[in-house]
DNA sequence: ATATTGATTGTTCGA
DNA sequence: TCGAACAATCAATAT
């Protein structure tokens, strides 16, 4: 506490806010000062009221006497003798009721009993006064200079003098404010001057943030629909969710809307809204990640239309600054479910022809599509490309197609390719019925696949390499048959059984190399 | 009208 | 109904 420096100084300037204010007013203290008051404003309190308060031991004092005290005082002309030295005052700090005599109780009740009186009147008078309410997020008018001096002295006066209600601490505050010189004073305009710039600038942003909100909603088309989210835990879907929504936006950008917006459609400009809606109520879940925001791009979406789901995986950087497949649980689950529920609608729907698989329309022109197919976009690990799984289910026949992906990871410009190889074809046979729960491993497996297309489509092939002998024979191993020409395979195969049999063969032995026990659960 | 601080009073709500 | 928590009010003064 810098008590002694105020005695020098008042000792030594012969005034009591002159050098002292000055000197450590014009300390940039502008992030402090209202936590811990400069210190010679302290000082000057302390000798002040050591001078003043102390001076006659009062706690409350007569109004009159401490004008023409103050006035003494903080005019600047008369030093005051101290009584007491401002270390005997700091020292036991002097309580309250030690302090007070049987005089100054006199004094005390004196001068607060009438008080409460107009006390009294005013409450009735100004029962019905102001009612305001402000936005908590309001930026704060900055204070008045006086404020600001108010703040730092009431609490030097405070501590020299407990018992010193509220209009006596402002009639010393006033005082010095008075006293005080057009330098000192000028420190805390500039104070305030500062302050009310960054008044200026925040209440501009809070205008700003007002005029534009942010519509962030996220919903089932169809809430009845018994469908599992299929993003619902996701350890993308809320940051990058709450991302959005605290992202303040610029006036001219629209507000980023997460949303169905079955009942009433916006206007669609000529670049299309970043999420793809489903046009059934089935479901509609978007992600937007920061980046995707930041950048402008077309976020991850999913999208699914009469059996055919869309995942539209943003760039492989998700907020994690994980590679999105990598997330546990990540999109895998997400999109097994969603083939899963893709998968129910199945036996209702008929096989489309095989022009249209093969030539989907573009994603943001994802019509309902007539044929129940399920198309996985998924994002690409670094250094791959983007591979992309159809899955062409239908009943009989069953076919599984693996199309390899353009090596460009371009969610939002990638077409499917008309390019398609077929891998399993399995014709209804009592032997291997084409029932969900198999197509549910077939799918599964395949989503778990994370490496390179290239080896899928070289494990998952049924054809044989080569090996062209000069007479033919049925392709599953061990059978030496002659293959016989059907509509089902192309000249390969004997009979049904073999082509049941070399598929699951082929399949089994393609899981179990595949997995080697990653998949164990995979039979 | 509003700000300073802190005591007091009034209101609301849960136990 | 009681107590806790919160809100409103008031003081003197300057802006």
């Amino acid at each position: 506490m810098p008590v002694e420096m105020s005695h020098e100084v008042i000792e030594q300037t012969g005034g009591l806010l002159g050098a002292g204010l000055t000197m450590d007013l014009d300390h940039p203290i502008v992030t402090t000062y209202s936590a811990n008051p400069p210190v010679t404003i302290d000082v000057s309190m302390t000798d002040l009221s050591s001078g003043l308060l102390a001076h006659n031991q009062l706690t409350t004092i007569d109004q009159s006497e401490l004008s023409s005290q103050l006035g003494l005082s903080l005019g600047g002309g008369t030093i005051l003798p101290p009584v007491q030295s401002p270390e005997d005052h700091l020292s036991p700090t002097p309580s309250p009721t030690s302090s007070l005599h049987d005089e100054d109780m006199e004094d005390f009740r004196r001068i607060t009993a009438p008080k409460n009186v107009v006390v009294e009147q005013t409450k009735k008078q100004k029962a019905s006064k102001k009612r305001k309410k402000k936005d908590p997020n309001e930026p704060q008018k900055p204070l008045s200079a006086y404020a600001l001096f108010f703040r730092d002295t009431q609490a030097a006066i405070k501590g020299q003098n407990p018992n010193a209600t509220f209009g006596e601490v402002s009639r010393i505050v006033a005082s010095m404010w008075d006293s005080l010189g057009e330098e000192q004073k000028q420190v805390y305009k500039r104070k305030t001057e500062a302050a009310k710039k960054e008044y200026l600038k925040a209440l501009a942003l809070y205008k700003e943030n007002q005029m534009s909100q942010v519509v962030v909603e996220t919903m089932d088309l169809d809430p009845s629909h018994d469908t599992p989210a299929l993003l619902p835990e996701s350890p993308v879907l809320s940051p990058t969710v709450a991302t959005a929504a605290s992202m303040p936006q610029s006036a001219s950008s629209p507000p980023t809307t997460i949303a169905n917006q079955a009942p009433t459609p916006p206007p669609a400009p000529t670049p299309p809204p970043p999420q793809v809606v489903s046009p059934t109520p089935s479901i509609a879940k978007i992600i937007i990640s920061k980046q995707m925001l930041q950048a402008g791009q077309i976020p991850t979406s999913i999208s699914m239309s009469q059996g055919m789901v869309t995942v539209i995986p943003a760039t492989v950087v998700t907020s994690r600054g994980l590679p999105l497949h990598q997330l546990q649980p990540g999109p895998q689950t997400r999109v097994t479910r969603s083939v899963q529920a893709a998968m129910q609608m199945l036996p209702r729907l008929q096989p489309p022809p095989l022009q249209q698989m093969q030539q989907p329309p573009r994603l943001q022109q994802m019509a309902p599509a007539q044929q129940p197919s399920i198309t996985i976009l998924q994002p690409p690990p670094p250094l791959q490309s983007m591979q992309k799984v159809r899955l062409s289910v239908q009943p009989p026949p069953l076919q599984i197609k693996i199309i390899p992906p353009p090596l460009q990871p371009q969610p939002q410009t990638v077409q499917v390719q008309a390019q398609t190889i077929p891998i399993i074809s399995l014709p209804t046979s009592p032997e291997v019925p084409a029932s969900p729960e198999h197509l549910e491993v077939l799918t599964e497996v395949v989503q778990e696949e994370s490496s390179p297309p290239q080896m899928d489509v070289q494990l998952v092939g049924v054809s044989p390499p080569h090996s062209p002998s000069p007479q033919p024979r049925c392709v599953r191993s061990g059978c030496e048959n002659t293959p016989v020409e059907s509509k089902d395979w192309d000249n390969e195969y004997c009979s049904n059984e073999c082509v049941v049999k070399h598929c699951r063969d082929t399949f089994m032995a393609w899981v179990a190399a595949r997995n080697q026990g990653t998949l164990a659960s995979v039979k």
